[in-house]
DNA sequence: TTAATAAGTGAGGATATCCTCACCTTGGAG
DNA sequence: CTCCAAGGTGAGGATATCCTCACTTATTAA
């Protein structure tokens, strides 16, 4: 029994075609969860947008909970892509890069997929998936702070990794609320406090 | 017209036992939308976790909506009260006890009231309501800070102002995460990367 | 006591959403 | 060309939730 219908058991694209309506279905489900929530969108509603008959939304994502694990899913490969690309980089960085780079990673990757931070902040269905992301988002920001503060326990890693962690949401928050005054200065100011906290941790 | 239903149409309690029952059904609403978010809380249980028919609750509160806009309200005037207790004693504080006292302030307050947090974090319907608190919420901290560094312009307060914010809210979601290791130690760090930041913007 | 109003009740109507299913269409392999 | 499985479809069943309403009970004022 290879698969369950609690978990995953949609039916797997094998044409073409059945890709392509697969793409589609994701990209209007991210659509729906940006503008109405999780809990507000209807099934029927991902479907329209996508331009699919509700049969079609179903013959592959048998429930709303498998498609929207099935849209973090596809979210975090990229996700860890993208920290993947920081490890390579960092160990050339000053202290004011590691801010620099840090506090506006998540606020670029929002933009490339504003349903990523959705699904993963918000209490909905899925929160157990969205748990695994953000332990495993943290572990991935101790690692990179272990590797440029040896002389760290990994007590403290960890604890500079969660601070570090909601850091980058506040700024994420920032970023995100409609219509703040002096949106720009108050990001600076998070990435000013960012820096001046990497500045302790790291010890120079 | 004094009243409309969209926004509070509610018949208000006139004898002690109305007061009784609308102070039990505040309270089972706030336990529902602890327990399993605002959306999936159903006006059923929360007459059924009062003791009392579900036209009684109907009674008090036509709607899901000014049921909880209600709860926020009455939360939001014991909020700013204990928002007005810091203002007075803050111009004794040193920068250390003003992260001492700021850092863990929405910590205690969540303990006293779990939905509050829930209600006003929450992308559920009362948005309107959560956005108007978030920036009372945020104008009340920079006139604490503007009191504090004079010196300061005013973007400057407001900018810091929404970092300390955020570096609250950061602090209750490290606080509210079950099973985290090494809670302490991280809501340590985060008060000390808040005094950090505070250090700068005072200018001591 | 009696009248009037607040408070209480729960079956059920209206509505909406999730999801099924029996049937149809398409396109590639042989 | 034929066949068959992948893919497509949408009416409608099952279910759940919001909310109403006609009626009963409690409490206060006169």
């Amino acid at each position: 029994m290879p698969s369950q219908k609690s978990t995953d058991a949609r039916r797997k694209p094998q044409r073409q075609r059945g890709h392509e309506r697969v793409a589609a279905l994701l990209e209007a489900a991210a659509s729906c969860f940006v503008d109405k929530g999780y809990e507000a969108t209807t099934m029927t509603e991902v479907a329209a947008r996508a331009g699919a008959a509700i049969g079609s939304l179903y013959q592959f994502f048998p429930t709303k909970e498998i498609l929207a694990r099935a849209l973090l899913e596809q979210y975090a490969q990229d996700f860890y892509a993208q920290l993947g690309k920081l490890a390579e980089q960092s160990p050339h960085w000053t202290t004011q890069k590691w801010a620099e780079q840090l506090c506006p990673f998540l606020i670029a990757f929002r933009k490339r997929h504003p349903a990523f931070v959705m699904l993963v902040e918000s209490s909905a269905t899925p929160a157990a998936d969205a748990m695994t992301i953000r332990r495993r988002f943290r572990a991935e920001l101790q690692a990179l702070l272990t590797r440029r503060a040896p002389h760290r326990s990994q007590d403290e890693t960890y604890a500079a990794a969660v601070v570090v962690q909601q850091m980058m949401k506040g700024a994420v928050a920032i970023h995100a609320e409609p219509g703040m005054p002096g949106k720009q200065a108050a990001l600076a100011q998070m990435q000013h406090a960012m820096q001046g906290y990497l500045h302790g941790v790291f010890g120079d």
